[in-house]
DNA sequence: AATGGAGACAACCGCATCTGC
DNA sequence: CGCAGATGCGGTTGTCTCCAT
């Protein structure tokens, strides 16, 4: 049996993205908008696998991305949402609209799977392990039972009336969403190519072996839309996506910059759809804040859990 | 200056889930 | 309802960079 390879491994190239292939990855999404992946790599002439593509998409060329260092602060938001969800990247993931699922998944087990280790080691018994009590099994468990009420809650029109920030973009004809998102890779296009140059210009990894080729095939491809880029701008690195789609998440104003994401996530929903799907359910954010920043942690965690099964109960 | 090890991160692989027919 | 193709997700691997020796 067997299931057929997602695509022909013959002629498909693999390993590192060069700037060139990046370039017509992108070129291409501006124009069609992402999705319909099956037909990027024979529409474009890349000669990578569907998967591949979308993968690049949404973990590095993806508009909105923040890349660089994580702040304390999404480093206790992923600590907190990995505890009640488990492994969950992606879930945990729409939770942090600038960071993509795999980047939380490397920073979890380069740095904070061993930093709780270590804090676990100190505290022995308490601390983490303490706020930790119930199987991942169990965690998971209750989240599905909460994303299943959710759902049926949608489909039966039970749910009270949504908060403005959080329009179900599942309510909205794909089509019309699709034709929202391609006007903003119109209007985004020249952000990207200029974000692409930048990145060119001070990073100093992607494929060295072909820069000298690479970057005149680059100011080839980008001259049109790089040539109003600004001085001030080009001195960003690779994280120029955040000077263009940045806000502000400092620790300072949590609640702030909790709802600020709320509404990103909303009004650039193009920026999330493709990786953060439209049927993901959030807890209240308000509640979330509650549980993540507060002292009793563990508290609010119960409450979290025990929401999911009250309401479970009225309905199952 | 050379080299080996560790850390970090991009990308791949395979299974799961979704969706359209 | 079942099937096949498309897409999403999480685990894992490969490679590059940095640092200590």
């Amino acid at each position: 049996m067997g299931r057929p390879p997602c695509c022909d491994k013959v002629g498909v190239k693999k390993g590192p993205w060069t700037p060139e292939e990046d370039i017509i990855l992108v070129s291409y999404i501006q124009e069609h908008g992402p999705g319909n992946w099956r037909s990027v790599p024979t529409n474009t002439g890349l000669l990578r696998c569907s998967k591949s593509c979308r993968l690049r998409w949404t973990n590095y060329l993806r508009p909105g991305i923040k890349r660089g260092n994580f702040t304390d602060h999404e480093e206790k938001m992923i600590i907190h949402l990995q505890a009640l969800l488990g492994n969950r990247w992606a879930a945990i993931a729409s939770y942090l609209p600038q960071r993509t699922d795999n980047d939380i998944k490397n920073y979890w087990n380069t740095h904070l799977k061993k930093k709780l280790k270590k804090l676990q080691d100190g505290q022995n018994q308490d601390g983490f392990s303490a706020s930790q009590p119930k199987g991942q099994w169990e965690r998971r468990l209750q989240t599905d039972i909460r994303l299943a009420k959710q759902a049926l809650c949608e489909a039966l029109s039970l749910d009270k009336p949504r908060s403005p920030e959080s329009k179900p973009s599942t309510a909205e004809p794909q089509t019309r969403q699709f034709q929202s998102q391609a006007s903003t890779y119109a209007s985004s296009a020249e952000n990207i190519a200029k974000l692409l140059e930048n990145w060119m210009k001070n990073s100093p990894k992607p494929s060295q072996t072909n820069s000298d080729t690479t970057q005149s095939s680059l100011n080839n491809t980008l001259g049109a839309n790089s040539s109003s880029s600004d001085g001030a701008h080009s001195a960003n690195t690779p994280e120029g996506f955040d000077s263009l789609f940045s806000f502000n998440s400092s620790n300072s104003d949590v609640s702030q910059s909790m709802d600020e994401n709320a509404n990103l996530t909303t009004e650039n929903g193009l920026l999330q759809d493709e990786s953060k799907p439209s049927m993901e359910v959030h807890v209240p954010l308000s509640l979330l804040e509650k549980w993540l920043f507060d002292e009793s942690a563990a508290q609010a965690q119960d409450d979290l859990i025990n929401m999911s099964i009250d309401d479970s109960a009225g309905l199952f």
